[in-house]
DNA sequence: TGACGGAATTAGGCAAGACTAATAATATTG
DNA sequence: CAATATTATTAGTCTTGCCTAATTCCGTCA
């Protein structure tokens, strides 16, 4: 028993099926030369990727002729570039990057994406776009912290704390962003980078907040919860 | 001369990296066991990562003994693992997506996002929770839009459709989204299924919007527009 | 119609990353 | 301390997806 078709598709045989689509959009069916430059690879290599989809059914493929889609490769091809559109616009509109770095990004996420994921995407980017308040305020917010070049990775160090982790959620210390005495204080608890804490519960107003470190308990209060900076599970 | 370390990891690789964080944070060190249990795969695979991990020096290994991370390895799972946490948070607090699906999600979409759309997110995702109406207002959107598994198929249809084209743009139909006389007149002028057409122009009302379909021009009402459902370029 | 040039295909190679099976090292235990 | 059990490593295979080099096909033009 032999199993020549099997629905999903490699990140690599997507790529392919939407070269074709959009060539056979354009000019009707596509040629194996047309799809080696967008897709920048050699001839030989789409022989081979045509091969696969002809047997997955995908595309209409003899040797020598021209390329089409099938009704199902469509369908297919559809899907991904809608998610690449849809995420590309998202990271433009919403996440306020530049057109060519969102498009290059889209062309990784849109193989990882879920349909599903895509059309939420979608559904809060016309919300966005609905609420010119929310979408200044985004964007506001979005361009004072990423306005230089050198602020990433200073974010990006305070991004999580253990003051934003949920109850019963682990997550590895990565940095203790303090001077001085407080600093000294938590490492020698065991607070210190690379250990495992797990928050244990807050009181009613989130401050302390219990956390278990190396088995032993421990509550640590809102601002010095605030300074530890972790990766959470 | 010979290049025996690079910087960039494969997707593959990164899921070593993290599987190691997790467990040397929890108990000191790794044992290939571990690995191969969390990831699903055998242990002979392990023993190949580890020697290209260590190659690349992201891992102390030596043959047959407890597996750390370099200050490089520990940087980067950190890395990955706050790209996971960050979508992961996303995709569960923003999209509203079920708390297992949004994990399984995740565990795809670290490994293709960039650093930067993950903080983006991240200050998205705060911006949303500091914003009560804003969380309120998309989780209501969502929730009315997804209420039934039925619904995805028709919304995907409408997603985007010639009303949302920006000038300039071009797109492929997918489906003309309307009953008897119109759908077919639509059809006669060539807007079709598979065909490409490019978005030349509004008026500053956004009606008649003038596209170009095949080489022929053609103004088509915003009412037109909306029905006509396409994948952007 | 026959020869040429461009386009496509086949054949064979290489790297990554998984697997199985066999072997070697370490741990456990009587 | 030796026998056994567990764990890790090596060796070799398979698949995917790219490559180069050689060959085959097709259309054009003299």
């Amino acid at each position: 028993m032999t199993f020549e078709s099997t629905k999903s598709l490699s990140a690599s045989l997507e790529d392919y099926l939407q070269a074709i689509f959009w060539t056979a959009a354009a000019k009707g069916a596509a040629r194996a030369k047309d799809i080696a430059r967008q897709l920048g690879v050699k001839a030989s290599s789409v022989t081979g990727a045509l091969q696969t989809l002809a047997e997955k059914r995908f595309v209409h493929y003899q040797p020598y002729e021209a390329i089409t889609l099938t009704a199902e490769g469509f369908d297919e091809a559809a899907r991904v570039a809608q998610r690449h559109f849809i995420v590309r616009e998202f990271f433009v509109t919403v996440l306020g990057l530049d057109r060519a770095v969102a498009e290059e990004e889209a062309c990784r996420t849109e193989h990882c994406l879920g349909d599903d994921i895509a059309e939420r995407l979608a559904t809060l980017m016309e919300f966005v776009k609905a609420h010119p308040d929310m979408e200044s305020g985004v964007s506001q917010l979005l361009a004072e912290r990423y306005r230089s070049a050198e602020i990433p990775a200073q974010v990006r160090r305070g991004l999580v704390t253990v003051a934003d982790l949920r109850s019963g959620q682990k997550a590895v210390i990565v940095a203790v962003r303090s001077g001085g005495a407080l600093a000294r204080r938590l490492v020698d608890m065991g607070l210190g980078r690379g250990a495992l804490v797990e928050v244990e519960g807050a009181a009613p107003t989130g401050d302390p907040i219990r956390v278990k470190i190396r088995g032993y308990q421990l509550a640590l209060r809102r601002t010095e919860a605030a300074v530890i900076s972790v990766v959470g599970k």
